[in-house]
DNA sequence: AGGATTGTTATTAA
DNA sequence: GTTAATAACAATCC
């Protein structure tokens, strides 16, 4: 699941329990370690409190007195806090071990995970090449973003190296909001229609960041697509779905008309 | 059984 | 250089 929205819930769990030393950091399983072993992950952060946790686009970044943890949830990974003695479900990959509890990083998948920067300066090299966080992108931004590009818009929305943090349902439900056809040339779009993708984007993510989810609400695009026979909330009309790049999209023919 | 799934990346092709 | 399509990664659900 997890895009922007979902990352920035998952940071709030990290930001309530900075702070405490960790007292230990147990890997269940190692494959959602990324260049690094579990024994030089423990090493790294054994003794070290996590700082003010930072999020961008869909990455997590986790400061910890010298050493960075950066994650990416992939689509199934998660970041909770549980009781030391709460059961964990077979997902629960790495805990950290804190005083009063423990962060679970729990994955089904496993098609991303944890990453360890030697400092902050290190940390760049594994975020490699991302675009500015969707929430500080303003209007102008945005119509420089999507100047002179050829591809699809769905697809530049999506594209990380662009704008970092929206996915395959903020982008649907962006361009449903704006009207706006996610087949349509991204450097197509006039100043109004620029406008509108704008208002969409903050409208939708500002309600998605409060939800720590795109919520699946019935006045929503994300509420009726997974329907099995989907209706656009707005209007009515049944809505068209295609695979774009390996990707399904979902759009309103009438509310937005190629 | 077969197909689908909210993420990224490598590869190939146009 | 840009764009697009596909498979792959892994594990589940319908």
């Amino acid at each position: 699941m997890p895009e922007l929205p979902d990352v920035e819930g998952f940071r709030r769990v990290l930001d309530e329990h900075t702070g405490e030393p960790i007292e230990s950091v147990s890997v269940y399983d190692a494959g959602v370690l990324r260049g690094v072993t579990p024994r030089r992950l423990r090493a790294a952060l054994r003794g070290h409190r996590f700082e003010a946790a930072r999020r961008r686009g869909k990455w997590l970044i986790a400061p910890a007195e010298g050493p960075v943890v950066l994650i990416h949830f992939g689509m199934t990974g998660s970041l909770s806090w549980h009781p030391a003695d709460e059961p964990r479900d077979r997902f629960v990959r790495v805990v950290w071990r804190l005083r009063d509890g423990e962060l679970r990083y729990g994955d089904m998948r496993k098609l991303k995970g944890i990453h360890l920067a030697a400092d902050a300066a290190d940390a760049p090299r594994v975020l490699g090449d991302l675009g500015p966080d969707a929430l500080d992108v303003s209007r102008d931004r945005l119509a420089g973003l999507l100047a002179g590009r050829r591809g699809r818009l769905k697809t530049t929305l999506t594209d990380q190296s662009v704008i970092a943090g929206l996915g395959n349902l903020l982008a649907d439900e962006i361009c449903w909001r704006a009207r706006i056809n996610p087949l349509r040339t991204a450097g197509d779009l006039d100043p109004p229609e620029q406008a509108a993708l704008h208002r969409a984007m903050r409208r939708v993510l500002r309600a998605s960041v409060e939800a720590e989810r795109v919520p699946p609400r019935a006045t929503w695009l994300t509420g009726a697509r997974d329907d099995p026979d989907p209706v656009c909330p707005r209007c009515g009309t049944h809505l068209t779905s295609r695979r774009l790049s390996g990707r399904r999209t979902v759009w309103c023919p009438r509310c937005q008309p190629a």
